[in-house]
DNA sequence: GGTCTTCCTCGACGTATGTCGAAGGATGCG
DNA sequence: CGCATCCTTCGACATACGTCGAGGAAGACC
């Protein structure tokens, strides 16, 4: 990986043009590459998953941890990936910390894959 | 990484329930985590647009490399990446191989991600 | 056959990533 | 204040990943 690693503010939904509509620009292929990167994780799909089932109430870390068996560490390394691709917003409320899917992050993503739609 | 180095076949699209539908299981994360990684990368992105622009007559390893600025070995091992996920299709004719784009393969990832869709 | 082009595979390298235990805040409660 | 709870950060480790040069297959072409 001897490829200048860049340091890009993640935290916007990418925009640009879809996959589909031409060459794509080194530039925006990294924006996008950066978002699939923050969701190339099996851990962090199905915590994807389960954020996006329980949007109304938010979950906070002490209970993702137990239900994808990882230590709390390691779900806070992976909270912190999402949120530093806007991929989920996390508040703190008293000693828990609330997080919520940020679904406008997800669409833009999708938007620009889709090969079919636009 | 010391979770279990998982062998499967990923050439088919995916095929599960979509990301926002439930908590999903940690098997079907995987599998939708494996085609998220194969697109990850900001090379293998501009190479899947490069070839959804030249679908029509297809791409050869020769033409790609100077494209992208990397050795043809590099990209020759992004297009194995790339196959292995079922993105792309590549054929030999004679000297040259020619890859083509599975856009099945990208709208079932999409369909599966999209949390507006289904 | 000999040679050239095109492509893949292999081995090696540096870096990035996922995981954990331990330590360090922040906040609430007696 | 003192303590407990929840969460994050830090340091360390093993593994995965992206890149390249070198070497080797598979054809084309003389």
């Amino acid at each position: 990986m001897p490829k200048a690693l860049p340091v890009l503010d993640t935290t916007a939904p990418v925009c640009c043009a879809p996959l589909a509509s031409g060459v794509m620009a080194a530039g925006d292929a990294l924006a996008v590459a950066l978002r699939l990167k923050a969701l190339a994780d099996p851990v962090r799909v199905q915590l994807m998953s389960i954020l996006l089932a329980e949007a109304a109430t938010g979950v906070c870390t002490c209970d993702l941890a137990p239900t994808v068996g990882l230590s709390e560490a390691t779900v806070s390394h992976h909270m912190r990936v999402l949120r530093e691709a806007g991929l989920v917003e996390g508040t703190r409320k008293g000693t828990n910390t609330w997080y919520r899917p940020q679904p406008d992050a997800l669409v833009a993503l999708v938007k620009v894959l889709d090969p079919s739609c636009c």
